[in-house]
DNA sequence: TCTGCATGCAGC
DNA sequence: ACGCTGCATGCAGA
């Protein structure tokens, strides 16, 4: 059973739907502030819940106490449909732009508790989309038939389904994490910074180690007012100091000896431990000892997450230290071993590859195959087909893979090919890649004009070759970023069944948050999850996660033989972790 | 003074 | 001439 819900001016409107999408009764109007009892009552039916946009949605229910099974977010979802091959033909893909394809609205975040920080949280969105009054639950309604005419319609109906509830479970996943927020430990990450960066100083100062490293880099390099902070002067001294830089990036710096690059190069991570994770970070984005990461679920054009503030997605390894789990509990880590190359085997069924990686890391599978002498050479090699490496060590490497997986090779080379044409390419569930844009199409079609020069060929054909990389890349990191939605949505799954059978089920006190009591996700990294959970349960969620990468893999790829391996590891610290 | 761009580096 | 990002900072031009 679908319900649809939709807010106008104040109340909220609902219209249920039967199994065959047609209105089971007529809409009837809600008060917004009897809509979370409502949710609550009609969950048990497990209904999934169809909204314009989970972030908007979400929120308050989660700060009432109240879980959802399921949801289908129109906006992620219309995104999917409009652009995906496999639905080209409906009329929502060929239908102008609304404002189904505007920016998510801006939403209120996700905190449980109105701290200082986020107190604004809990006041009322004014400025989503239905300002002017119309009825949005009518919107809503029309859009939902829309997109499953052009579900019904398509020859991929199965993978776009499964694809639509992955994205909208992962919606509601990233609404649910940022809610219950990863522990963090300000005492433990206060100690790390006073260690490696010396006491606290007040923000726009320096702290007492980077003052002395850039007193002996000022005095190394002979220059007593050189500002370590700014590039260009940096750059210049290192000139005068005869080295042959034409940047400072420490991979650069690296590759030189001279004195005074062991303290810039010092002086460089620190300040970026600082900028990036310091105090002023922590004052920020810590709130009652809990990070609060702001995903931004489909925010890449190939489905991976994004984040907008907080920067959750480059957590450094430096700071892991001070995720430290609650008093009784700890932390699964599981993050998937070599998933992309897992992905192409599969996608390509290349039966070779797969075999390499079976029961065992891939690309020692693939040494041990004797078709690279290393593994580090596997991993190269491997990373160059992906992306499309044409030089260096990666692609001298590359024939001996493709003699070894001709199959593998040949969906990347097909998939740069498509790109270098200006086609679009789709991953396993239906996601498509974007067309290219004006600028590039008329530089195409102009190489080919009598009056282009050898350079507007030459510009030409780069810029071909760099969207025949984005292509080559997108069907396997977009295919990867579907196996982890659907890995996350079954491991969400798994835990709540897991709950319901547990203290936190039927019984629990609604005054809690609903994830007090008991296991949930707490973090995602692209190919990795934190789950935070009682100690005692941590073998029943080890085993839900490893069922959950085995069953996302048949989701995807049916009865095709790929293992889908996991590093897991059940620790008090993050940094424990692998 | 503000804004947009370049740089550099964190993650996968 | 190897893909996708977010974020802080400095700098140049408006």
């Amino acid at each position: 059973m679908h319900i649809v819900v939709g807010r106008s001016g104040g109340v909220i409107l609902i219209t249920e739907l039967d199994a065959t999408g047609s209105p089971a009764t007529p809409t009837f109007e809600l008060p917004a502030v009897n809509f979370a009892q409502y949710v609550r009552a009609r969950e048990s039916a497990s209904p999934r819940w169809v909204w314009d946009d989970t972030a908007a949605w979400y929120p308050e229910l989660l700060r009432a106490g109240i879980r959802v099974e399921r949801c289908h977010d129109l906006r992620l979802s219309h995104v999917i449909l409009c652009n995906s091959a496999f639905t080209a033909e409906s009329p929502l893909s060929q239908s102008g732009p609304h404002r189904w394809d505007e920016a998510a609205v801006a939403h209120v975040p996700a905190v449980p508790t109105g701290d200082t920080l986020f107190d604004f949280a809990a006041e009322p969105d004014t400025s989503s989309a239905d300002a002017d009054g119309d009825a949005d639950s009518t919107d809503s309604r029309v859009e939902f038939q829309r997109q499953q005419q052009a579900l019904l319609s398509s020859a991929e109906t199965g993978r776009l389904r499964l694809l639509l509830a992955a994205e909208s479970a992962g919606a509601l996943i990233a609404a649910e994490m940022q809610f219950a927020g990863l522990p963090w430990r300000t005492d433990i990450h206060d100690a790390l910074l006073t260690s490696e960066l010396g006491p606290r100083v007040a923000y726009g100062t320096r702290p007492a180690k980077l003052e002395a490293l850039a007193a002996r880099i000022r005095s190394l390099l002979d220059n007593p007012t050189l500002n370590p902070d700014s590039q260009t002067e940096v750059l210049r001294a290192l000139k005068r100091a005869g080295l042959p830089v034409r940047s400072t990036r420490a991979w650069e710096l690296k590759e030189h000896s001279h004195p005074a690059l062991v303290p810039l190069l010092e002086y460089k991570k620190l300040s970026r431990l600082l900028s990036a994770n310091g105090w002023y970070w922590m004052d920020t984005w810590i709130v009652n000892g809990r990070f609060h990461p702001d995903y931004v679920p489909g925010g890449v054009v190939t489905g991976r997450w994004a984040t907008k503030g907080g920067g959750a997605l480059q957590l450094p390894k430096q700071v892991r230290r001070a995720v430290t789990a609650d008093d009784g509990w700890t932390f699964v880590v599981a993050d998937a071993s070599q998933l992309e190359p897992r992905i192409l085997a599969a996608l390509s069924t290349d039966l070779a590859m797969a075999d390499a990686g079976r029961g065992t890391d891939l690309y020692a599978g693939i040494v041990a195959s004797g078709v690279v002498e290393t593994r580090d050479h596997a991993k190269v090699a491997m990373l160059g087909a992906m992306y499309g490496a044409t030089s260096g060590e990666s692609g001298r490497l590359l024939p001996k893979l493709a003699r070894a997986y001709p199959r593998a090779l040949e969906l990347t080379e097909a998939a740069a090919r498509v790109g270098e044409r200006g086609g679009v390419v789709t991953t396993r569930l239906g996601r498509s890649s974007p067309r290219p844009s004006e600028d590039w199409l008329r530089a195409q079609a102009y190489a080919y004009a009598p009056e282009a020069s050898s350079a507007d060929e030459r510009m030409a054909r780069s810029q071909a070759r760099e969207w025949g990389r984005f292509t080559r890349n997108f069907v396997v990191q977009g295919s990867a970023a579907e196996w982890a939605l659907c890995w996350m949505a079954q491991i969400r799954k798994a835990l709540q069944k897991l709950d319901a059978g547990g203290a936190g089920g039927a019984d629990r006190d609604p005054s809690q948050s609903p994830f007090s009591q008991s296991p949930h996700l707490v973090f995602f990294l692209h190919d990795e999850v934190v789950v935070h959970t009682p100690a005692a349960l941590a073998p029943q969620v080890q085993q839900i996660i490893v069922d959950a990468a085995t069953e996302a893999g048949r989701l995807l790829f049916g009865e095709f033989p790929v293992d889908f391996l996991l590093t897991v590891a059940t620790v008090e610290s993050y940094a424990d972790a692998k």
